[in-house]
DNA sequence: TTGATTGCAAAGGTTTTGCAGCTAC
DNA sequence: GTAGCTGCAAAACCTTTGCAATCAA
């Protein structure tokens, strides 16, 4: 995505346009899941000065303006997720493993059903559902 | 909940049965969600030397053997749930606050659903949706 | 008996905060 | 000009670990 793409998506959300943002964007944007420090080390080649501080300040700012999405691991490290695609989880209850799981059409399901019979006193922004249970072994 | 059921509990799971540990599943039990800190807090009248080590190897131990769930906050702390029954939680994007939506049809929806179309390579045990967002303030 | 649990203290790791100087708008 | 951002250091926060004493089975 070129700057003036990006410049101009973060302008359309009314989001601050600095060198260090569209870094920390380009990071997320490029990698699979990344957590902070892992952008931190992306970017340290391309600003030495660049600090924890700043790239929580940024992505903060880059997941309310709607940009990105903030994902949790089981361990409640954040990772960040530049795909806004709706996806949702497999959990392994033996194995610790979380798989992506994207099925647009229980998405859209989903979201219908909330359409027809909101939840009183809650405003829905994301929906994801978690499926647990066991990875069946292949036949080798 | 009797103490000799718990402990029925217990040895059917073939956890080991401490004054601690039964405490904890009584904590968890008798209050919403609770995070490590409340668990403390709730027992420190009964029991002052206990400690959050004590706690979290306890609350391992009742996960592992399926008393209780683990539930992380949006903001990665970990909270514990007593309630075995199926239900969704929606979560407070800005609050740390999970609160419970038992919804049948929901549930069913799903079942259903995932019953036609069945994920390849995973068995499906349980279904829980989050629903990300804020709760919504009353007029007052 | 022995393997698990407790409680303490300390460490570990991640995220947040305060602030002075700087920058985008 | 001013509200917001950067970078630094320190603090805050949550969770884990090591270990000696104790306890359940």
């Amino acid at each position: 995505m070129s700057n003036e793409e990006i410049i101009r998506k973060f302008r359309e959300k009314g989001v601050r346009v600095t060198i260090q943002r569209i870094a920390v964007y380009r990071a997320v944007l490029s990698s699979h899941h990344p957590d902070v420090d892992t952008i931190l080390r992306m970017l340290k080649k391309d600003f030495p000065n660049l600090t924890a501080a700043t790239v929580y300040n940024n992505l903060e700012a880059l997941e309310k303006a709607g940009l990105i999405h903030k994902v949790l691991t089981d361990k409640g490290k954040m990772r960040y997720d530049g795909i806004l695609e709706e996806h949702h989880h497999l959990l392994d209850t033996e194995e610790d493993v979380i798989l992506d799981h994207f099925d647009e059409e229980l998405t859209r399901m989903l979201m219908e059903y909330f359409r027809k019979k909101p939840i009183k006193g809650f405003e829905i922004s994301r929906i994801m559902v978690q499926m647990f249970g066991r990875t069946k072994k292949e036949k080798e």
